[in-house]
DNA sequence: GGGCTGTACTG
DNA sequence: CAGTAC
DNA sequence: GCCC
């Protein structure tokens, strides 16, 4: 495994000037056994079965039911370009009953079939108006203000189950009555925030454990395609758009539900139709299961890798593994890639919640002994997104006194490494501190106020110092910390900026 | 068809 | 300036 | 890939 050529590395290590270079050296030469869980094994083993065939027709259930249906062109040349028969669901602009003639009575079927195929337009639109009017299962959405009732990513104009008028009551009206947005459709109500064309996430709120998870999951793994491919552009539309879905709070039904939603088009609801056809994306196993991106996706958990050097490393350098990048590049790694690699497997542990909250309260307790008890401290990100497992610690530092935020992070930071609590710091910045600095030499009031929007903030690994010396070997002479070290970010802001606005919302630590 | 968050640190 | 991270 |  890589642990013992990591070990073999460190000699060449040894001439490493930095304090925190020796500190990798030394503790990668007293690494303990369990370093090799995270190497990546076959997964022959979780190979998982394929429930359904491939060949499954995803259109089945459309063929089976008696309406007629009005599909968007694309349908056809998307169909063309992928060499398959593509679910007609994203692109339905229309479904019209089949009824008899006025006046010409027969029974529904076949001729009723070939009647309304060669009805003249405009008999059709007052049929399509009369089906909207009086069939409240209407499948084309006709409230959304963004999309006005079209369906899919084209240019075709609205369908005609909407009259003009009605459409820009829906746009100008769209909140005036909550009965309007839930039941006119055979889609679910939609929250708030995507009947209001809120555009922002922040403004709406994201759970743990959405409904749509095992989506969300297959589109993730497209996006680190995308990341790791380089495809800076498809990185933010699918992450657009997992976090509309990830804030959706039903459970998907159909693709068009999908069109709704900010930031998703015809390309997402196709592959949820695919999930839910076969209960996976082609694309997704496809991107998961490709050898080189496995190769650098391992390189891109390196903190400090980005998909650029994940890619140089596979490419160009033509490392495989942890053991390649240890061995052959070491001395070329940057300072922070090394903490890195060193700690590569212990940062991709999930942190517990209870962890988390005594990591905070530590720093709070730090923070008020530097400064006073009107220090407030919160943690963030996945904690306060209520995950049972976090991938770091997020806290944020304030205090009503601006005065007192002024280098604190510096000084926290200081008093947390003499304690032993951090044992490195991978970037800290002060600029905003810097910054007031200036402006209090100028100004000597108002520090804050002309677009202070950066915070200063500390990246940092933290580990425990308090440990139990290992039960094995209770006398040993020179027992080691085991405890796993941890990403914490520690950010600082002004107290009355809209981040610490949320003191006043959330759970409070109190001093 | 053009544009895509914004900012700071490191080397 | 490129790369990275938040 | 989606939006304007």
């Amino acid at each position: 495994g890589h642990k013992a050529k990591r070990g073999k590395l460190s000699g060449e290590y040894e001439d490493g000037k930095k304090e925190t270079e020796e500190s990798i050296l030394h503790e990668i030469s007293t690494d303990s056994e369990t370093e090799d869980e995270h190497k990546p094994k076959s997964n022959s083993a979780k190979r998982k079965r394929v429930s359904s065939p491939v060949e499954q027709d995803p259109n089945e259930a459309y063929f089976s039911n008696p309406y007629i249906k009005v599909l968007k062109w694309e349908w056809f040349t998307d169909s063309q370009k992928e060499s398959r028969v593509l679910p007609i669901e994203p692109y339905l602009l229309y479904q019209g009953r089949i009824i008899d003639r006025p006046g010409d009575p027969k029974t529904p079927g076949k001729g009723s079939s070939f009647t309304a195929r060669t009805k003249t337009p405009q008999s059709i639109l007052e049929r399509a108006r009369a089906d909207a009017e009086n069939d409240t299962s209407s499948p084309v959405q006709q409230r959304s203000n963004r999309k006005l009732g079209q369906i899919g990513g084209g240019r075709v104009s609205a369908p005609f189950q909407t009259t003009p008028h009605s459409k820009r009551a829906a746009l100008l009206h769209q909140t005036t009555s909550e009965h309007d947005l839930g039941q006119s459709s055979d889609l679910p109500e939609m929250p708030p925030w995507v009947q209001n064309d809120v555009k922002y996430a922040c403004q709406r709120s994201t759970h743990a454990d959405p409904p749509n998870a095992a989506f969300i999951a297959q589109l993730d793994k497209i996006k680190l395609a995308r990341l790791l491919t380089g495809d800076e552009i498809g990185v933010r539309a699918y992450s657009t758009s997992i976090a509309a879905l990830a804030a959706y709070p039903h459970k998907l039904s159909t693709g068009r539900e999908i069109l709704l939603l900010p930031g998703c088009d015809a390309k997402i609801a196709n592959l949820y139709v695919e999930f839910a056809n076969y209960g996976k994306i082609q694309e997704a196993e496809d991107a998961e299961n490709n050898e080189e991106l496995k190769v650098q996706k391992l390189f891109y958990n390196i903190w400090g890798v980005g998909a650029t050097t994940a890619r140089d490393f596979h490419k160009e350098k033509g490392w495989r593994d942890l053991d390649d990048v240890v061995e052959y590049g070491w001395q070329t790694l940057t300072r922070v890639q090394q903490i890195g690699v060193k700690y590569y497997d212990e940062f991709l542990l999930p942190i517990p919640r209870s962890e988390v909250e005594d990591i905070a309260a530590t720093i709070h307790k730090h923070a008020v002994k530097l400064r006073d008890a009107g220090i407030q401290s919160l943690v963030v990100g996945g904690y306060r997104r209520g995950k049972e497992h976090c991938g770091d610690v997020d806290i944020i530092l304030s205090h009503p006194d601006e005065s007192k935020t002024l280098n604190i992070i510096t000084d926290i930071v200081a008093s947390l490494e003499q304690e032993s609590w951090i044992t490195h710091t991978l970037l800290i910045s002060t600029k905003t501190s810097d910054r007031g600095q200036q402006t209090l030499a100028l100004n000597s009031s108002s520090t804050h106020g002309h677009g202070f929007d950066s915070l200063d903030k500390a990246l940092v690994v933290w580990q425990n110092p308090h440990y139990t010396p290992s039960t094995s070997n209770p006398s040993d002479p020179k027992p080691k910390n085991t405890n796993p070290h941890r990403r914490v970010d520690i950010i600082i802001s002004p107290f009355k900026s809209g981040v610490a606005l949320q003191f006043s919302l959330t759970s409070l630590r109190k001093s």
